[in-house]
DNA sequence: CTGAAAGCGCTAACAC
DNA sequence: GTGTTAGCGCTTTCAG
């Protein structure tokens, strides 16, 4: 039972079963120039018989157009990426545009890659996550001629557009709360940073938010791998015995922080009076975990949706000057784990 | 500060710049055919101070070759599909072949548009979730000539290939072992399904094994939207009001499961003594919650490699004979909430 | 080992 | 409204 690999239909093959020259075959399938209701007709009616599916890649090559938006991202299983997903794809939906997916698993080098792939099939506009990106793929955005939105972040300079938060403010906003709500023994627990560029600039904004205050991060880790939430768990027990006199827990994510809090919670801790808790994301998650996490929402969603509409105007118009840097402002949810003040 | 919207590099840039034929040039960069190191030296010099990137487009056209492989997929929130991905990504990375992702947020009409627009690309290979589809959907499949490999579910006929396990079974023996551990009084909470083939599934099978022991669904509730965490919630407490008895919930899904487990503990139940809970997929996260909660896994990266190298095994060589149909078999984990036999 | 010619399937641009 | 012509940028094929 071996299937028919039969070659592709093509128009011509629509052509010739409608009896309609190529070109207005090809016209009636754009939808572009005028052509007679009866021809159109007759030539839906014998490409839906014949069961045709136009060649893009001819096609494309034919137009020198290619309604590709390639968005590249560090991973699909961060929960993160897919909610920038969705609105990078709200957006494209009510455009010819379609988004390609490419994952690089937070390795520069496999960033350079994919970039080229995504390069080689000359989209119109590409979306990639970071403002650190190789010398190499640097060259290669600049050199693509196309628009390049660079997404999540906002500390550093953009090859051409950039929409995202500044996550230094945001870890040093977060410090600021946690010293006005008075705590002072704080510990930091969060992913190992060496690639994660924005985890490394919450914590810098957040350090610094305490040395203003005269204070130091009393004691930290960083883990990598596993499920978040137990690591949580375990990253919270280990702290909490080594250094059983912290009165505050910065997670760099909310996965990490809601294992922490259900930990402490079954610990028989007193949250937020005798230990205060706050993460990062404002993950839809946490809306059923037993307190509300502290957290600070990143605005995911707005990134995707800004990004997306930057490529769409630029690609309907190159020339008309569009918002080149957008800086989100992230507001924080102080939940029930942060002593209000 | 308008950026160079300068024509892209062509094969013939390259050729001029490195004075090398642009066949030659061409046979270089894919590393076919023998090429003098002298000559190699000079293309790839040239090609890389140029910053030239080959445009698959034409490329593809000419050689009559894709290397994509469609993948299409609900939804990427559902934590389910990155973890498919995964596997396909593992396996595909060795190969050529480039994974495209398409979403169909569960509608069969956007099904059959993403799938369209993928064929017009010509790709290699095909994977896409479930095995309902339109019949305009499964015309094109059929006719597209390449692998097809419909995952997930194994509960009906593929246009080709197949890979998943039976969630009518998996619902069936879950309904057993909750037979078997004792419990009677049996309540269901999960996802409205009417375009959710597979928890409809699950759930038919579930009531068949129930019926086969004389037991009926005591009650039963179904969501839509949502945090699942704190719908588990609220369900769970709506449920335990209206149906006071019940001594076991089952739910569609591992996320609301574990809402209702937390719900649970803090009223203060006897868990798994008083009342059973069981999910299903096996996720992850589940490891840093108070209880391991009962659940199947969904074998979703099994699921993802077994597609992905029989698209390569077809691919290397379509005439080989491949397995047609993989099921896996999925075994129960009794985490701590179903009571021991 | 290298090059020249032909054409992949479609569309832009121009006739009629 | 509809058809014709000439490529798009590359690779296949064949000749040297």
């Amino acid at each position: 039972m071996s299937r028919p690999l039969n070659r592709p239909l093509t128009l011509r093959d629509v052509s010739e079963a409608s009896g309609v020259s190529e070109m207005t075959v090809s016209r009636v399938l754009r939808n572009r120039g005028d052509v007679s209701d009866a021809t159109r007709e007759k030539v839906l009616r014998a490409a839906k018989a014949l069961g045709y599916v136009p060649n893009r890649i001819a096609g494309s090559l034919a137009s020198q157009r290619v309604n590709l938006v390639a968005v590249i991202i560090p991973s699909m299983s961060n929960m993160v990426f897919p909610e920038v997903m969705t609105g990078i794809n709200r957006v494209l939906e009510d455009t010819p545009l379609q988004p390609v997916v490419g994952i690089t698993d937070y390795l520069p080098e496999k960033e350079e890659k994919v970039l080229y792939e995504m390069l080689s099939w000359r989209p119109s506009g590409i979306i990639l996550a970071g403002v650190e990106h190789s010398d190499a793929s640097r060259a290669m955005l600049r050199a693509s001629g196309i628009p390049v939105v660079e997404i999540m972040d906002t500390d550093g300079t953009p090859v051409d557009a950039m929409v995202g938060i500044s996550h230094r403010r945001a870890g040093r906003e977060m410090g600021e709360a946690i010293v006005r709500a008075g705590y002072r023994r704080i510990g930091f627990m969060g992913t190992k940073m060496a690639l994660d560029h924005r985890a490394r600039k919450r914590f810098e904004g957040f350090t610094q938010a305490l040395a203003r205050a005269g204070i130091e991060v009393a004691d930290q880790e960083f883990y990598s791998g596993g499920s978040a939430l137990s690591k949580g768990r375990e990253l919270t027990a280990a702290m909490m015995a080594r250094s059983p006199d912290l009165d505050f827990l910065y997670y760099s994510n909310d996965l990490i922080g809601a294992g922490g809090l259900l930990w402490l919670l079954e610990q028989g801790y007193d949250i937020p009076g005798q230990i205060g808790l706050a993460g990062f994301n404002g993950v839809d998650l946490l809306h059923g975990l037993p307190r509300r996490l502290a957290t600070m929402d990143a605005c995911r969603d707005e990134i995707g949706r800004r990004a997306a509409e930057i490529i769409v105007a630029r690609t309907a118009d190159p020339v008309r000057a569009v918002e080149r840097i957008v800086t989100l402002a992230p507001t924080i949810e102080r939940g029930d784990t942060l002593r209000p003040l």
